[in-house]
DNA sequence: ATACATGTAAACTGGTCAGTGTAAAATTGG
DNA sequence: CCAATTTTACACTGACCAGTTTACATGTAT
């Protein structure tokens, strides 16, 4: 037993193992679980197959692995742009179109997110505890209901239920052009992205706006 | 060049080939196309496999083909279902809820609808044509559209953009129900859903109600 | 040096699968 | 009944792939 230091540790750590990570979670979201070997994910890395075998039990292992730190990371991207935008907040509308298009170009949209959610929607069945970890975009939801909560305290938003809420806002905006940039498969232009954003922005306010006191909507 | 009578027509034509459709929707919708083996859906229609290559030139085209008829029966049901309910308006709310609990309950959560947007979305990549066809939800989007392009000409609904408030209307409602149905996998409670379409056609309606008159929404 | 953990290369096992070839059997129309 | 066509059963090819085995190389700490 002398080996405990000596030994490196299993799964990503080291530069093999990080080479390993990043090569797998590349063609995971290339290629989905069936259609990428483990011998092109060794190519891709630059390491021999046995490499990943001595890392990862298997093949269902390494693609947990990946998906799941992915996962985390992106999330927490999220929390992070949402309190950048939203800590202090002047005109609601101005600074929730500005907080969701960020977050719309640079995270939701990206194409390896994009990627992300076709392959955790794909392998569902097959990996349950991909979903039940962090049901799909339920993270990005509790932030949403976090910071619309703060918001309604503030007198800023005639919100009740902020989880609801979260929900709606979601929906009208990145949830739709998560759903338009899936389907149309190509990504999305600037002026479509604004288009999704901006109304869904105005719908929701006109639901969740303020009690009118000045006359009208900042948005509208 | 006697046989043209004598031969039957190549697809789904006649009782083995409607057998070999349904076997091959099922499995597909069950399995995906890259774990559904060809020789699963012969056993699975009680044909022998060479049937299935004198009718389909290769498992793509079978694939697109069931994958295609049955896209095109839900759009169909999808809009007759609206006609159904949305023809003799009387109250928006109630009418519009009527309208989207029955096609989340009958149409867009039943399970083989699910699996189905689930296989278009995985396999999109790689099959451009299901995607390019009809692009995702466009039909019923388009359906939805003409619809509420008809209550606001009866001074129903404050619609100035028919298209816009469609996208609105079904990303607040059957889109949030079916997402939510894709991430959690079970199906949803009829209070989950009822809650979903209640809710979102609530927020709909505070958006694009007709001009306040009475004083207040008939939903709230 | 030496011992140990780790990495490499390449062949190999056992399995699956798409699609083909063929000859016999069943079906169908006239 | 007859002739064309379709279907069946089944073996087969060629390819791919997950995971293992073996023999060898490398780095490194004592």
């Amino acid at each position: 037993m002398t080996g405990v230091l000596a030994g490196r540790a299993v799964g990503a750590a080291g530069p093999k193992g990080e080479a390993i990570a990043q090569a797998a979670l590349r063609l995971f979201l290339r290629d989905g679980y069936e259609r990428t070997s483990v011998d092109a994910i060794a190519a891709e890395a630059g390491v021999s197959k046995r490499t990943i075998y001595n890392r990862y039990t298997d093949k269902e292992n390494l693609f947990r692995s990946v998906l799941q730190d992915m996962f985390t990371d992106s999330m927490a991207a999220f929390a992070r742009m949402a309190d950048a935008h939203l800590t202090d907040v002047t005109d609601v509308g101005r600074d929730l179109t500005a907080f969701l298009m960020d977050s719309a170009v640079t995270l939701t949209l990206a194409p390896d997110r994009i990627a992300l959610i076709r392959l955790i929607l794909t392998e569902a069945p097959y990996f349950p505890a991909l979903l039940r970890r962090e049901r799909g975009h339920e993270g990005m939801h509790a932030t949403l209901a976090r910071v619309l909560g703060r918001l309604a305290e503030a007198g800023k938003l005639a919100v009740t239920d902020p989880d609801e809420a979260a929900e709606h806002l979601f929906a009208l905006t990145l949830g739709r052009a998560s759903n338009e940039s899936m389907f149309s498969g190509g990504k999305l232009s600037d002026a479509e992205v604004d288009r999704i954003i901006t109304g869904g922005v105005r719908v929701f306010l006109r639901a969740y706006g303020p009690a009118r006191r000045g006359g009208g909507q900042a948005f509208g």
